[in-house]
DNA sequence: CGATTTTGACCGGCGC
DNA sequence: GCGCCGGTCAAAATCG
């Protein structure tokens, strides 16, 4: 286990590299002609594959959601007030291309109800600590995918006691495998409304060892793919259904 | 009884 | 260099 997790941590700049090189496979998109009849033992080795860096929303696109989503308020419904509530705090480091170590984003969100613990994602709670100078704690989570290090950091506002203030943190990298796993399972397309189901009753992916035989780790793979807590698919999320 | 959370130890960065 | 502080780790406790 010891030696996953150095493997992981310690190949950060490895993998940031890696993520900047368009040559490198390391990262794919599922590309539509690929139907996956063959199994191979990793996707890298199939020349169609796209290789992508996700680098996360620019800041213009961000704040335009944002704008749209305040436009939208008041033409809106009742139940919207808690949209009005969300607005970002804090953006910084964003690149739309590159990496310069952080892509980090504050949001409060008001009467926030459930949405701090129920994003609609799995996370894993690592670290809870008392910060000076303000009376709440702040939680601290990773996303739940073994190959994703996007975090999130939640604490309750000091000013208003109704709000809290999730920063999410970390570089998001989606793997796709552009493939299917021989299976008698079946993809469902994620309706709408369901989203928050998507998580959960998965396999436990931490017992995810470097012995682990390939097809195993695929068909792991293959769960997780349903389970994105990244900043790019949350922003929107939060953005477009701030109730939750 | 496995999964998840809690909680104090540990660690690295920073200011004095 | 030392101590404080925020972040992380991981053993223990708790949960379902």
């Amino acid at each position: 286990m010891d030696e996953v997790k150095k493997l992981t941590e310690g190949s950060e700049d490895e993998l940031v590299n890696e993520l900047l090189d368009n040559e490198s496979p390391f990262i794919f998109l599922r590309s539509n002609d690929d139907h996956g009849s063959e199994t191979k033992p990793f996707p890298w080795m199939d020349p169609h594959l796209v290789s992508t860096l996700y680098s996360g929303p620019t800041i213009e696109e961000v704040e335009s959601s944002l704008s749209d989503m305040n436009r939208g308020v008041r033409s809106f419904q009742p139940e919207d007030r808690s949209l009005e509530a969300c607005r970002i705090l804090d953006i910084g480091g964003i690149r739309s291309s590159g990496y310069n170590g952080k892509n980090k984003y504050s949001l409060i969100i008001k009467n926030h109800g459930n949405a701090l613990t129920d994003d609609g994602y799995k996370w894993r709670k690592y670290g809870q600590k008392s910060i000076k100078n303000t009376p709440n704690p702040r939680s601290y989570y990773r996303c739940a995918n073994p190959r994703c290090n996007a975090k999130k950091r939640v604490e309750l506002s000091m000013e208003d006691p109704d709000s809290i203030i999730v920063t999410y943190e970390g570089l998001h990298v989606h793997l796709d495998y552009p493939f299917s796993i021989p299976s008698t399972k079946k993809r469902k397309r994620p309706v709408p409304e369901a989203q928050n189901q998507a998580h959960d009753d998965g396999p436990k992916i931490f017992s995810l060892g470097a012995t682990i035989d390939p097809v195993k780790e695929l068909e792991v793979e293959e769960e997780l793919i349903g389970s994105r807590g990244l900043l790019e698919d949350i922003v929107p999320f939060i953005v477009r259904n701030p109730i939750f």
